[in-house]
DNA sequence: GATAAGGGTTCCAGTCACGGGAAGGTCAAG
DNA sequence: CTTGACCTTCCCGTGACTGGAACCCTTATC
C-alpha cells in the first residue's frame, strides 16, 4: 500500500504519517522505487496511534501503548496504569477549562454589551478577582 | 522598575516579559544602561495580560483585549463578543476532553490491571468502537 | 517519443508561547 | 578590586505537526 492508501484508511493525513515513521512510531519498507510499502500490520499501528492521539494520548505515550501491544507478555496493569495517568491528566485538564469558563462567564454576565465604554471585563482583567461574580 | 521586580509583581517568569516585548505586547522604556525601565502602566498592561491567558485568551486575543483596555473610546460589545468566542472555544475544548474522558473511562473500567496481558484497554485502541462501553 | 497529471520523495521553514543556556555588560557591597 | 547578583542579546529546543518548494516515478494519452 502507498501512503495516501494507508491515510485514507487510518483517517491520517500522509504529512503525519511520514512525520511518524521520522520519529520511529513506524518502519514501513520501501519498494525499489524509493516509495513506501506499508504492510497491513502498519496499517494496523497507524489506525491504533490515531485512535490514542484521538483519546489524547500524546506521542510518547502512543510509543509506550504501542510497545505493550506489540509485547504479547505484557501485563494489563501496565496499559492501566498508563491510561489512568492519562485519565487523571484530563481530569486536570477540565477542571481548569471549568474554572476559566466559570470566572469568564462572570465577567461577561456582568458586560452589558452596548455602545458604551464601561465594560466589567477590561476592569476585571484588570483589577484581579474584583467585578468578578462566578 | 527593573524586569526582575515586574517580573515578580505580575507573577510571570522575566523570560516571558521580554518575550512579549519582542512580539510588541508592551514597549518598556530603556535606561542608559541598556536596561529596560518599566513604568506603572507597563506593569498595569502585563498584570491584564497575565490575567488573560490564565482565561486561556491566546496572545493575539490579548493583543485585541489591550487595544480595547487603550481605547478609551470602545463599545463594550466588542469586548464581550471577544469573550463570548472564547467562551464557546472552552466549552468546545470541554465537550472534547469529556468525550475523551468517558471512552477512557469505560476501557480503563473494563481492564482486570492485573498480570495477564489480555486487555480491552488495548484491543479498544486496535478495533475501534469495540470493547469500548462508555 | 513527448507530455501532462497525479502519485511519490526529501528538506526547510513556520506554528504557539515560551524555556534553557551561553557569552558578555552593569551595578552595589565589601 | 573583586565578587556576585542582576541585566542584555542571541540561538536552539519544545510538541506535533503543516505548508511549500523542488524534484523523481508512473500511467495514460497524443
Amino acid at each position: 500500500m502507498n501512503i495516501n492508501e494507508v491515510a485514507k484508511a487510518a483517517g491520517l493525513p500522509a504529512k503525519t504519517i511520514r512525520y511518524y515513521e521520522e520519529i520511529g512510531l513506524i518502519r514501513p519498507l520501501r519498494g525499489g522505487n524509493g516509495y513506501r510499502a506499508f504492510r497491513e500490520s502498519d496499517m494496523h499501528k497507524l489506525s491504533f496511534i490515531a485512535r490514542a492521539r484521538g483519546l489524547g494520548f500524546s506521542i510518547e505515550e502512543c510509543r509506550k501503548l504501542l510497545a505493550l501491544y506489540d509485547d504479547k507478555g505484557r501485563a494489563s496493569a501496565d496499559v492501566k496504569a498508563l491510561a489512568e495517568g492519562h485519565l487523571v491528566q484530563i481530569a486536570e485538564k477540565i477542571r481548569e477549562l471549568r474554572a476559566m469558563e466559570a470566572t469568564l462567564q462572570g465577567l461577561v454576565h456582568a458586560c452589558a454589551g452596548d455602545h458604551r465604554p464601561d465594560c466589567p471585563i477590561l476592569t476585571g482583567l484588570a483589577d484581579a478577582g474584583d467585578a468578578c461574580c462566578a
